[in-house]
DNA sequence: TTCGCGCTTGACGTTTACGTCAACGGAAGT
DNA sequence: ACTTCCGTTGACGTAAACGTCAAGCGCGAA
């Protein structure tokens, strides 16, 4: 079975061993040792990129040790399986509003460089530009205002 | 034109009044004043929505000033368009990961409430469950590793 | 054997985004 | 006049997620 050096990892990942060895001290992953060398495993692997990705949609590293334990722990007894539906519930309900953000976001943010797009075709082939006058992004005023 | 005080807007938002010095602080508003109290506009109370959906798609308060100077500076002259453009095209691209990551980690959260419910269904109304032996939820092996 | 390289473990520093007092000020009700 | 709010400005504390040394170990090449 492949293994990985730290450095490794941390290459592929685009990260530090520092940070790696600190997943490791707040318990999301535990190599194993040659000596005393961290040995990866391909799951040990898996498990990086799920923190990871788990970093890049917002949770903090307690939040992806519990999910990662959750994934663990259903090899052995099944333990309150009612807490974790509603914990993957609650989970999923906030990144649907999160994933609303984004894409209200990206609205926002594209029409915003089209308008600007256009400003700057008209003052580079041609030459002059007057009409723009008022601001160029109009703030929409229920612009994620809680309910 | 109506105006707000600080706790107004506060428990709008469901923050502190804290915060929203904190923001002041770091330049994301400026409200004016009457006598030592803050008054804030229908404008700044925008901006300060504005600021909340930018922190929960994931951008530093650093980040959000930028952007909100960015929709500000059109006011007057227009400055280095073309530097806003690139701004704007690298935050969608990286939305637009962000927004992928999270599609992901829906459907994950999704088919793992799934197999867990129809556990719990196969405990509770009639009795036994013997047959889920290994993992419930198998990492999807290539998660989330960049290209 | 000595060099350099990669790895190790502390230990302390840093940034972000506020929380948490402390001490004070002005307006409003009684 | 006194208290009660709501607001203000410091100043210090805190949690998260590492960064940044310092000092040392083991191992293969020269």
């Amino acid at each position: 079975m492949k293994t990985y050096s730290i450095s490794e990892l941390a290459a592929e990942f685009g990260i530090t061993p520092r940070a790696i060895r600190f997943y490791e001290d707040e318990e999301l992953i535990k190599p194993t040792r040659h000596g005393q060398s961290r040995i990866y495993s391909p799951r040990d692997r898996v498990r990086l990129a799920l923190i990871l990705r788990g970093k890049r949609v917002g949770f903090s590293l307690i939040e992806i040790k519990e999910m990662l334990d959750l994934y663990d722990i259903n090899d052995g007894q099944v333990t309150q399986l009612a807490v974790t539906v509603r914990k993957f519930s609650e989970r999923i309900s906030l990144l649907e509003r999160q994933r609303a953000d984004i894409e209200h976001a990206l609205e926002e943010l594209r029409t915003a460089r089209a308008r600007i797009e256009v400003l700057l075709s008209e003052k580079d082939p041609h030459h002059k530009a007057e009409e723009p006058h008022g601001r160029l992004i109009g703030f929409s005023v229920n612009s994620g205002v809680h309910d």
